[in-house]
DNA sequence: AATATTCCCGTTTTT
DNA sequence: CGGGAATATT
């Protein structure tokens, strides 16, 4: 046994330089590692925890957290790699908070079988909340109302707290529309994000037992991305850790990007107040970038007040300039990227290196478009998408409607979907006589009573509540199986069959929802629908960032936190996008949109490439624009500036999109050109059912392919060029 | 009751 | 420019 852990521990203290050997070493008491970017702080963390398990541990002893589910799954994954993780606890603050809410039900005063509404439900049930208070939703804005809310339950108020404070005349309606909403959580046994960390803070702050039995089991807790915590993540940890001070955060102040969503950099400047005689490692050396890249996000970065000074250093290559590109329009900016992008995967870079990153995703529009014109594949992130995609809440409100029949939100998703007769009067007849009964409307759908009062549409709601019990099955079976079933038992395929013949998206996506469940399902043995539906109310954009299709990666700053491309582009420098300003008197915390700038240009391992445009469509008019502050922080040296004229292009466009005129003449054989490869003739056309892709053979022998709808090629007659082919 | 149309709104970042 | 909600139409 002993000759085996010290083989194991020698392992993991393997090609480690001198701080993170003594971050990984480090067993009792508080321990901050401050990690640079790029300065190998996942190695340190898996290896740390692997360490703790071969060493003074058992797995299950160890708590380890992460911001994005992502991230736990790759700290899991490196973890199980080093063959001792089995049984450890790595999960997000969300899901590790969801999880203990569900096990200690009983002790946080809430139902096993509570729903998470996600942003979209929430907004819902704060326009319901704040038409009970006799407000409309014109005057007052469902957005500000949610921000009033969550900035308060960041804060660990609940809303008697906020009810009793000192306050003027809208800040009194506030807190009847936040008392009004948590009746309403209440009522449909619902919790929104922000509920499930201030939920677990107060219940193992107001119950010292549970909270006892929690630092019993869990000996060393580790959080990643320490910098990114609010006050509520803050009080969770520092309960957890109170007895045995086993605690080790690891983070970067000048990576702090969530302030906007309660995130209190001070929790990280502050912890060795926090925690007496905290260990503080410094990982500086970067493995990643060139010198180059490295120093031009330093001296920017050291622009910042709020920091915690670190020397970034590297032996990396000197490597090319940090280039800044300066264009005339957002289309030539992104059109000259992504020719830039063309040339440079010709000359052999793979697709899969190169990242482009922005401030907000409007910006990925003209990016796309560029993309498909040229033919080159590319991917954008944005996987919430697809679970904020009709056809896919759909499905889930009938599942939600089984685990938590008390959740008012499905049901009225679903109880016309697909249309069945029962429309808005029914349906506020409905809502009216469950209240008169003192009944939940769900109840009111069986009871004999309420469908007296409904006149012709008691059948159809009669049918609807025989339709809701032949689900009931489908609690019992493995989760891909129960998508399966609500799917062909609802309608709800049938409705997407024949709703747009031409568009197949909506049944594609069901299927991936089957399959999303099936490898759920696999990850985690033993789960059941509830599990599922808590795994899909909490997956977010970045957790499905797939690069294995060799694709160039489009997302936002944020989401590209913890990732690195050897190319990185990051557009639209421009002042009032980057660092963003929302109005023109609105404030900027200038400091964290800087911190997002250093995120972005640290991705980057060998080539850094920044933009900004001179005009920049927004709201839909063209208007100057100023170039970015942080352009002008930048050392003068070593930078590399060009300005690149804009071009005529030759389509429109208002013709993107569209088929060209002459289709009927497009054939295999047929002679087109392209604006920058010259002539070359059809080899193939693929009739897709919302695009036509053509494969187009060259001169040279080289061939592309594109989607003809957004391709820059046109067809050329035969006798127009003679004898040149 | 369901669908088509218009118009008016606002417009970051995400668990 | 695009989505959602209120309004008009079948």
């Amino acid at each position: 046994m002993h000759q085996g852990t010290d083989a194991i521990t020698e392992h993991l203290l393997a090609d480690l330089n001198e701080p993170q050997r003594q971050a990984v070493c480090h067993v009792e008491g508080p321990l901050l590692i401050l990690a640079g970017p790029g300065s190998g702080k996942t190695r340190v963390v898996t290896r740390r925890a692997a360490y703790l398990a071969a060493t003074v541990a058992r797995p299950y002893q160890i708590l380890a957290i992460t911001f994005t589910n992502k991230a736990a799954r790759e700290m899991r994954d490196r973890i199980d790699a080093l063959g001792v993780g089995e049984g450890m606890t790595v999960a997000t603050f969300h899901a590790f908070c969801a999880r203990l809410l569900r096990i200690h039900a009983d002790r946080a005063g809430i139902s096993r079988n509570f729903t998470i509404f996600d942003t979209d439900d929430r907004r819902k049930l704060i326009k319901k909340a704040i038409e009970a208070c006799n407000l409309s939703t014109t005057n007052w804005s469902p957005a500000a109302v949610e921000s009033v809310i969550s900035t308060a339950k960041n804060d660990m108020l609940t809303a008697e707290d906020y009810a009793s404070d000192n306050l003027d005349w809208q800040q009194q309606s506030y807190a009847r529309i936040f008392l009004c909403y948590e009746e309403l959580l209440k009522k449909m046994n619902g919790v929104d994000f922000d509920d499930l960390l201030c939920r677990v803070a107060r219940l193992i702050q107001a119950d010292a037992e549970l909270c006892g039995i929690l630092e019993q089991q869990y000996k060393y807790m580790l959080i990643d991305e320490y910098q990114d915590t609010n006050a509520a993540q803050y009080a969770i940890a520092r309960q957890l850790t109170k007895t045995h001070q086993n605690i080790c955060a690891t983070g970067d102040p000048d990576q702090s990007i969530y302030g906007w969503r309660g995130a209190d950099i001070s929790n990280i400047l502050n912890f060795e107040r926090d925690f007496k005689d905290a260990t503080i490692v410094r990982l500086e050396q970067n493995y990643r970038s060139t010198q180059k890249i490295l120093s031009a996000a330093d001296v920017l970065i050291a622009s910042n007040s709020q920091r915690k000074e670190k020397t970034l250093w590297t032996e990396n290559d000197e490597g090319p300039a940090v280039v800044v590109m300066e264009h005339e329009s957002g289309d030539d900016e992104a059109r000259s990227i992504v020719r830039d992008i063309g040339s440079r995967i010709r000359e052999g870079t793979q697709a899969r290196e190169i990242g482009i990153l922005y401030r907000i995703n409007a910006l990925s529009r003209s990016l796309e478009e560029a993309f498909l014109r040229e033919g080159i594949p590319y991917s954008i992130a944005r996987g919430v998408e697809f679970y904020n995609r009709r056809e896919i809440k759909d499905v889930l409100a009938y599942a939600r409607i089984l685990v938590n029949p008390t959740d008012e939100i499905a049901l009225f998703r679903i109880i016309n979907t697909p249309t069945r007769g029962i429309g808005a009067t029914t349906i506020s007849r409905l809502v009216e006589q469950a209240k008169g009964h003192q009944i939940s409307p769900l109840e009111a759908i069986y009871h004999e009573g309420v469908l007296a009062e409904l006149g012709r549409s008691a059948s159809k709601v009669r049918a609807f509540g025989a339709l809701l019990q032949t689900l009931q099955p489908a609690l019992k079976l493995p989760a891909s199986q129960a998508m399966e079933y609500m799917m062909s038992h609802t309608g709800i395929r049938a409705m997407y069959r024949k709703e747009d013949i031409a568009d197949e998206t909506p049944l594609a996506n069901l299927d991936e929802l089957i399959n999303a469940a099936a490898t759920f399902e696999r990850e985690h043995e033993g789960t059941t629908l509830v599990d599922w539906l808590e795994h899909a109310a909490l997956i977010s954009d970045v957790d499905i960032v797939t690069n294995e299709n060799g694709a160039v990666t489009l997302m936002t700053l944020h989401a590209a936190k913890g990732l690195e491309f050897d190319n990185v582009y990051i557009v639209g420098l421009e002042d009032g996008l980057l660092p963003f300003r929302r109005h023109e008197e609105a404030g900027v915390d200038e400091e964290e949109e800087r911190r997002l700038c250093f995120v972005g240009m640290t991705r980057a391992r060998k080539r850094l490439t920044l933009s900004r445009a001179r005009y920049r469509m927004r709201r839909g008019m063209t208007e100057r624009t100023v170039k970015s502050p942080f352009l002008d922080e930048l050392p003068r040296v070593e930078i590399e500036w060009t300005n690149c004229e804009g071009d005529a292009r030759s389509r429109r466009s208002a013709d993107l999109g569209r088929l060209p005129d002459d289709i009927e003449q497009w054939e295999i054989g047929s002679i087109v050109r392209h604006p920058v490869l010259g002539l070359g003739s059809i080899a193939m056309i693929h009739q897709h059912p919302r695009q036509t892709r053509v494969d187009v053979k060259f001169r040279d022998g080289s061939e592309r392919s594109w989607v003809l709808e957004f391709a820059d090629l046109e067809r050329v007659d035969y006798d127009e060029i003679g004898d040149a082919f």
